[in-house]
DNA sequence: CGACGATAGTTTATATGTAAACTAAATGCA
DNA sequence: TGCATTTAGTTTACATATAAACTATCGTCG
């Protein structure tokens, strides 16, 4: 078999090809989602955020109610721990704001502020000029096949994992 | 439009439907992608070794001999700050080791071990064992298409970024 | 030779991802 | 009531991602 090295081959300067399409598959996944993180965060980093506490704050924004930090956590695709310190970030930065309930002490909701909002609001077009850019050149067709077999591809994904969610 | 809400909106709660088919595609890969670095990093751990560590064994034993410490980043999503910590740590456990070229001293080559050779072979079965559960149910056309679409996905993502490979 | 700019890495500082141990409050049940 | 268990968050520790500033070395042009 003398096959034609695939283009993640080249990119990674790889001499041998891949063991098995799983793995391309695998690794492709990785690579893309890193570039895009890469440049989304790059993004972000100019209003001051990571991509992280942007993923918070749009969370609030679609909820429109405060949430439990924990809710919060198990919609981002991070683990619990990580949660506090980025909302103590965002709280220093007056874009949240939290409160402790009052009828189960343990929970602590998060709310948007309405400064948090309105940088939110203020980074929409920009975004959306981006993701035009990174991804519009793939027909229609292709981003619903992409998200078909991007929901399929984790669907053994999650198997004893915390978060199941 | 009563649209039925798609599987990546239901696993994210989110009550509106999301903007453009771009939008969505770009989330379900990062989601994807940091599901499966979730499933692959538990496994690592129980080798004592991160994503990260194990990337730049894989890299220096695909390779076959040492690679300057910058060539080693430039194949990885890294950075260059990042890649000296990585090696540091690889080398305190006896996985590589640092030479430093005699022609240009500015230059650090680094080398897998034995050691770092047979914990890699050793990995072997498990890791594709593992692949082959995670994504062994997609059929063969999928996993070409999906590969197809990744890299188109990623065509315009590094315009401007500094590592371009 | 000697200064200048470019290149290869390192260091430092901040934010994050991850796991594990811990605190505080609520729940279940005898 | 009283205690074990569960749940919600926090704290701690370590590895990492990122940017910016810094060091050492190389090449080159006078």
């Amino acid at each position: 078999m003398n096959m034609k090295p695939t283009q993640l081959q080249q990119e990674l300067k790889k001499k041998q090809a891949f063991q098995s399409p799983e793995i391309e598959a695998i690794l492709n996944i990785l690579r893309t989602s890193d570039q895009l993180q890469n440049r989304l965060g790059k993004m972000f980093r100019e209003y001051g955020l990571t991509s992280s506490q942007y993923n918070v704050l749009r969370i609030l924004r679609g909820e429109g109610k405060p949430l439990p930090s924990l809710e919060i956590a198990s919609r981002m695709v991070q683990v619990v721990p990580a949660i506090t310190g980025l909302i103590d970030r965002l709280e220093k930065q007056g874009l949240v704001r939290r409160k402790r309930c009052q009828k189960d002490r343990r929970v602590v909701y998060v709310e948007i502020t309405s400064a948090g909002k309105d940088l939110l609001d203020e980074m929409d077009a920009p975004l959306s000029a981006l993701h035009e850019e990174l991804l519009g050149h793939l027909a229609e067709d292709e981003l619903h096949e992409l998200n078909r077999l991007l929901v399929k591809a984790r669907q053994n994904c999650c198997v004893g994992a915390r978060i199941s969610g």
